[in-house]
DNA sequence: TGCAATAGCGTACACTCTGTTCGTTTTTAT
DNA sequence: ATAAAAACGAACAGAGTGTACGCTATTGCA
C-alpha cells in the first residue's frame, strides 16, 4: 500500500478516534474530521464511501487486533505444557484493553459506546463460540448453548463498560475475579 | 391536553415507532416522520425540537410504562400475604414485553435497537437498584454492590434481546427459568 | 351557541451537510 | 527520469434541518 495512503488513512482514524470520544458520533461531520485529519474532501471520499464506512472500519481494525491476539492466547497456552493454567482469555483481553490501543477506551467511554460495543460483541461472540464454551460449568445447566455464548458475552461487554464508566479503579486482574464470581460460580 | 394535541402527539409517535422498526434510526428523516404521520412540518417542530427529543420522549412513555406497573407488582406482592412466592419482577416485565405495547419488540428488533435498550438499561437499573438486589443469592459473593446491580440489569437485556432475535420461541416462564438458573445459581 | 384561544397547515426561506466532478500539483514506486 | 497514483481545492447539485409567517380549523369554556 503506497505510503500516502497509509498515512491518511492513520491521520483520519485517529481524527475520527479523537472526536468520537469528544462527542457524539451522529453530530460528527465529515468536515471537522478531514479538519482534523488535514486531508482534502476528496481524499477522504477516496478511502471511504460514507462516515459509517470510516466507523466500520475502524471496528475492524481495532478489534480484529483484539480479538486475534486473544486467539493466539488460547492457541499458544491452552496445551498446559507447563502443568500450571492458561492464563484466562478474559483476563487477557481486559489487559490488552488497558493498554488502550488506538483510543480504544476513548471510543468505549464517550458518548456513542453503543457503537463500537455492537461490533466489539459480534467479534467477541465468535471467539468465545469457539473457545471458551466447552471450559464453562454453566454448560450443563441444561440451557441452550446459544443463550450461554450470548450470556457470556454480554456479561463481559457490560462489565467493561461499567469498569470504564467507574474511572477504571479495578486492576485486570480484580474484574477477572469479578467475572468468574457471576460466570462460574463454584457449585 | 388538547384534544389536537394527543392525536397528533399519538399519530408522530406511532410514525415514528414504525420506522424504527423499518429502517436504521439515522437515516429516518423528520419529512417522512411527518409524511407518514400526515401532519405539517410547523406541527412536529410544535411538539418536539428535534428527531433525538422524539426518541427521548417515545422511550419516556414506553419505559415509564412499564417500570411502573412492575413497580407496582413488587409493591402489590412483595409481602407474602398469602405465603406464597411473589411472581418475579422479571417474569412479569418478560409479559409485558411479549404484549408488545406501543411496539416495543418492534423497536427492540430493528436497527436502531441500542438507542432504545439504553433507555431501557438506565430505567431498570434503578428498578433493580431499589427493588431486587436484597433477594440476589449473589449479594454475600463480595462484590461491589453496583457491579451486580449493572450485571444483572446487563444480563436481563441482553436475554431479552436474544429472545427476540431468535425469533421470540420460548414462553416468558421459561425464559425466567433460564434467566434465573444464570444469575442465581442454587448454591 | 358564540367566541377567543390555540393548534395545525402550507409555503417559503436560509442554512448546513453530503457526495461528486474536474483540473492541477505532489509524491511514489520502479 | 518518468509514468502512475494520490492528494488537493474549489465548486456544485441535492437533500435535510429548523424557522417565519399568514391563514384556516378545532377546541374549551362562558
Amino acid at each position: 500500500m503506497d505510503r500516502r495512503q497509509q498515512k491518511t488513512r492513520a491521520a483520519i482514524f485517529q481524527a475520527f478516534s479523537a472526536l468520537v470520544s469528544e462527542k457524539n458520533y451522529s453530530r460528527i461531520t465529515v468536515q471537522e474530521i478531514i479538519d482534523r485529519a488535514n486531508v482534502g474532501r476528496t481524499t477522504f471520499y477516496a478511502h471511504f464511501e460514507t462516515k459509517e464506512d470510516l466507523l466500520k472500519a475502524l471496528c475492524g481494525e481495532l478489534f480484529g487486533h483484539i480479538l486475534a491476539s486473544a486467539q493466539d492466547i488460547t492457541h499458544t497456552h491452552g496445551l498446559y505444557s507447563d502443568g500450571s493454567a492458561p492464563e484466562s482469555i478474559f483476563c487477557h483481553l481486559l489487559q490488552h484493553l488497558q493498554e488502550n490501543d488506538g483510543n480504544i477506551l476513548g471510543l468505549l467511554s464517550g458518548e456513542s459506546s453503543e457503537l463500537f460495543l455492537r461490533h466489539f460483541k459480534d467479534s467477541l461472540r465468535e471467539l468465545i463460540r469457539t473457545q471458551f464454551i466447552a471450559q464453562s460449568r454453566k454448560a450443563n445447566l441444561n440451557l441452550p448453548r446459544d443463550f450461554l455464548v450470548n450470556h457470556i458475552c454480554g456479561n463481559f461487554v457490560e462489565m467493561v463498560l461499567w469498569w470504564i464508566r467507574g474511572g477504571r479503579t479495578q486492576t485486570p486482574a480484580e474484574l477477572d475475579r469479578y467475572f468468574r464470581a457471576v460466570i462460574e460460580p463454584v457449585v
